[in-house]
DNA sequence: CATGAATGAGGTTTCATTCAT
DNA sequence: AATGAATGAAACCTCATTCAT
């Protein structure tokens, strides 16, 4: 039972090393099947097609992703600090899993059929939470309030995106924490109430 | 004479049509042939290969971006109402040219070559205007000297092409134009040096 | 498993037949496949290409020659009564063998990359059988030692080449084993020791 | 009206430059017109198709041989003297004409047409004055007459191609004529009435 | 006569998917 | 459930040849 569940995740392991070595198009379910010591036939036992599978990595990764963050939320209070421990996370997340991050920011984008996808779906919830903490914030006072939290959610998600697109891009070369404190003044600038930099409640 | 570069114009515009459609795996040298009019074996008298085709896109365009660009700064003053005119004629473009930004925004930066692409170094050298904007702004005294000048085209350009993005992705089904306002504001509460919203000197 | 290698030997006849009706470059993998009753995909499981497709049939048809020139050569005594055999067996072979013939002679010599090929390399040490041959006439006192073995393998080899190629070019119309005495006798004039007509002892 | 016969010239001599260089199909109707220096078209003005440059190739070559071979041959008398000197020359000048032997020894053979062609019948026709030779010599009782003087002619030309092809084959490594000797003698002792080795009446 | 832009047929190769074992 | 051999559609690209200028 559980072998089925293993197989499964070695499957979806071995698919974001090739999609995020190459292009979705220029990945072979050949060499998925190879890499992942099953024969070809056997991927469509688990996934209806190429597609399928490729959308189906963005929905374990996320799972993972959203499970880790809780933790590191945990016991942080303070909009400005759980802003800044999920800014920091999500540096770290990409960080660690740069071939994912390709997949993505660089791939998964380009699909037309994407947006149709439920994955698609499930990606737009689980950043539901840091609008929670963005009201949170508004609530106790140091976040304006004149400005939309889905706009101030996407100047961060924004900013975020951009930075891990453009060093993924650029090959990894730099260490992708670099800028965490410039862009943490800057996205606190432009959303908080006072106007010198926040610190730490 | 003109009828060739009238012809590679052509053939430009129906592979800017046909690769905006779907992807660049996706779309095929028959159907931009058979949409500019001409035989396949005639693209291959204008261009290398399908690559090449598709890399001349942007160097085109960006050069007609640039051209307009240029009309439209004239007679601005300030470095304030010159990002302003900035930000609106980027979007503006876009706007107009919906199927380029999908190509540029969603597609090329897939292509693991692009990087190393000579139309890649020409983007990047048709942004440095920005740069000239920015720097006049430190001298005039409105533009905070204490963030790289880098940083801040990261911030402008990063919004804007997140912006761009997520409307390609949405399918274009809201004005592009809507948020400008708020951009524009997110945008100047970052990088100025006094607190209250810049106003047009 | 012997599937396999049976599918193998019915490509590889399918592309003898093919090949040997036209040239390299004017045949097609599509002939080569409806022929052997498969589909052109099939051909590249067990070929790398169609350039390794047409080096494997000499390695093929070598063996084959190899094999039964043993047989042929087995109990006969006295370096002229094996190469007299040799010589029949040749004329023999690419009699019942013409498209092969054809292949070997007429189109593998053309390709300039055929001389780094293995293929190449394989069937220089085939022949080296007749060297030894010679050697042995040599000590038996019957050929002549003055001169030097390869260049009589060359008067051989070539003589029989030209006359299979001759014989090819002119569409088969005659039978090739219509001159296998004078090519005998000019053979033996050559080489041998003696000046009479040599005869079997 | 001579400007017709220069073009002419200069296109069969890129001709033989670029098929000697590649194959036949390998070789592009475009670096021949380059390297004559005329656009595509024109070639289409001088030959009917690229079968037909092709074709016309040996039958200018073949003139040029024909004539200087009779210029060497003046002056000398018996036949063994010149059968050597046709020897000579015939080795002698595919040394100086190596990209017209590999066109005429390994491509033009493998086109199953040439046969067909009037070339063809041309060629054959210009070995007779060997076969006139060997008459000769057959009056002069120093060659055998018991046999054909076909299969000696044979005998001749197959070493020779024998010789050439494999000197192209080898990439030109060594001197063409090295084995010039030997082939000499080899010849003559086929063919000649006495078994000494012939010298120089 | 010369040009060279335009043509378009044709062939190799890849690879997602299926299905008999 | 797992395999992997077979499939065959689809696409890029080349190049001999034509024809309007």
């Amino acid at each position: 039972m559980s072998k089925k569940i293993e197989k499964r995740q070695s499957i979806i392991q071995a698919a974001i090393e090739v999609f995020g070595k190459g292009s979705f198009q220029n990945s072979s379910i050949f060499e998925i099947a190879q890499r992942a010591n099953v024969a070809e036939g056997t991927i469509y036992q688990y996934f209806k097609n190429k597609d399928d599978l490729f959308f189906s990595i963005p929905v374990e990764k996320t799972k993972e992703f959203c499970e880790e963050l809780d933790l590191h939320l945990q016991g942080i209070t303070g909009a400005f600090n759980k802003i800044r421990k999920f800014i920091w996370y999500y540096l770290h997340f990409f960080k660690m899993n740069p071939e994912y991050g390709r997949i993505l920011m660089l791939e998964m984008r380009v699909s037309r059929s994407f947006v149709k996808t439920d994955t698609y779906r499930f990606l737009r919830t689980s950043t539901s939470q840091i609008l929670e903490i963005i009201r949170e914030g508004q609530e106790e006072g140091i976040i304006r309030k004149d400005v939309d939290i889905y706009i101030i959610r996407q100047l961060i998600l924004g900013m975020l995106e951009h930075i891990v697109t453009r060093w993924l891009l650029k090959g990894e070369k730099y260490d992708l924490m670099q800028h965490y404190d410039q862009v943490n003044e800057l996205v606190f600038y432009g959303m908080s109430c006072s106007r010198g930099s926040p610190r730490p409640e």
